[in-house]
DNA sequence: TTCCAGGGGTAGA
DNA sequence: TCTACCCATGGA
C-alpha cells in the first residue's frame, strides 16, 4: 500500500462510490462491492483497511485464480500502483489545496474495466447526477449477474449482457437517448471489434488516447477528459457545467459570458496535473 | 407547461 | 472552427 493511503479518503474522492455496483458504508468505513469472477462466481466484496493492511472479504470461497482477479481489480479501482508524487509535492505550496488533496493523496475511485467507467461517464452527460445514480441503479438491477444467496445484489453487467438486450435496455434500463451509445459499444467489445481494456496499458500517448476515446459514441470533449482522468492522464480538463460554474465562481468575478479558454486559465500551469488541480482546487 | 441538468452529434456557415 | 438545434429522461 502507498505511504499514507487512506481507504476512506480514496473511495470518496469522487461520486463514483455512490454508483452501483459501489456502496460506501460511512459508519464502518467499507467499500461493498458485487464482482462477477472468472471462475463464474458472483461475490460479495467488502474492502476495509486496518492500519497499513487492507483487506478484502469475499462472502463467497474463491478459487486461487479469483483471488489473484480480485487483488488485480482491488489494485487498479484504488490507484495502488499509481504514482502521484510529484502532483503531491507541487501541491506543497498551497495549504489549502494541500488539505483538500490530502484525505486522497489524489487518487480517485475508478472501476474495474473501461467498459464500466465509460458507461457511467456517458450516463453523467446531460443529466442530474441523481438520474446518473438512477440510472447506474437501475442498469445493474435489471441487466447484472445476481448474488446467489441475495439476487439484489448483482454485479455490472458485461458488454454481452447489454448487447443482448436492447428491448430491456430501452423499456427497463431507460437511458434516455444514451440508450444507443451503450449499446453500440457493448456489441462493438462483445463482437471483438473494439478492445477497450486494451487501452489501459499505458502504451498509448495522451493524444491517440483521446482521439480514441472520442471515436466513440457518446463520448466528446467532456466525456473523453474524463475518461483520461480514469486512465491516469490528467493533461486535459473536463469541461462542464460544474468547472463554468466554480471557475466563474472563484476566478472570474461571477461572469455569465466566458470563453472557454478562459475557464482552462487558472489551471494550464498545472500542466499534466490540470484535471487532479481542478478536481481538488477548493470551492 | 416549461426549463434544464457534471453534453454529444450533426448540419450549415 | 463556430453556432444552432435536437436529442430521452425526470425533477423542479
Amino acid at each position: 500500500m502507498p505511504a499514507g493511503f487512506s481507504l476512506p479518503g480514496v473511495a470518496t474522492s469522487h461520486g463514483w462510490y455512490a454508483l452501483a455496483p459501489y456502496r460506501w458504508e460511512a459508519a464502518t468505513l467499507t467499500l461493498h462491492r458485487v464482482e462477477a469472477l472468472p471462475s463464474g462466481v458472483v461475490a460479495h466484496l467488502e474492502i476495509t483497511q486496518d492500519g497499513e493492511t487492507l483487506c478484502v472479504r469475499s462472502d463467497k470461497e474463491l478459487t486461487a485464480a479469483d483471488i489473484g482477479e480480485v487483488a488485480n481489480r482491488v489494485r487498479w479501482c484504488l490507484r495502488l500502483d499509481e504514482d502521484l508524487s510529484e502532483f503531491g509535492e507541487l501541491c506543497a505550496a498551497d495549504p489549502e489545496l494541500c488539505a483538500s488533496v490530502q484525505p486522497s493523496g489524489g487518487r480517485l475511485l475508478r472501476c474495474p474495466t473501461l467498459w464500466e467507467d465509460v458507461v457511467k461517464t456517458i450516463l453523467t452527460t446531460n443529466t442530474t447526477w441523481a438520474q446518473t445514480k438512477a440510472m447506474a441503479a437501475r442498469l445493474v438491477a435489471v441487466l447484472g449477474a445476481p448474488h446467489p444467496d441475495a439476487p439484489s445484489l448483482r454485479s455490472f453487467p458485461t458488454p454481452e449482457a447489454v448487447a443482448s438486450n436492447e428491448e430491456t435496455l430501452v423499456a427497463q434500463v431507460r437511458l434516455g437517448y444514451r440508450n444507443a451509445s451503450v449499446l453500440k459499444i457493448g456489441r462493438d467489445i462483445a463482437s471483438g471489434a473494439l478492445d477497450l481494456e486494451a487501452l489501459k496499458s499505458g502504451e498509448l500517448s495522451t493524444p491517440e488516447l483521446r482521439k480514441r476515446l472520442l471515436s466513440l459514441p457518446g463520448v466528446g470533449p467532456y466525456a473523453a477528459a474524463t475518461l483520461l482522468m480514469i486512465l491516469g492522464r490528467y493533461d486535459e480538463l473536463a469541461v462542464d457545467t460544474e468547472l463554468r460554474a466554480h471557475v466563474r465562481r472563484k476566478y472570474l468575478g461571477g461572469a455569465v459570458e466566458t470563453a472557454e479558454k478562459q475557464l482552462r486559465e487558472p489551471y494550464e500551469k498545472w500542466g499534466r496535473w490540470r484535471y487532479l488541480a481542478y478536481w481538488f482546487d477548493p470551492r
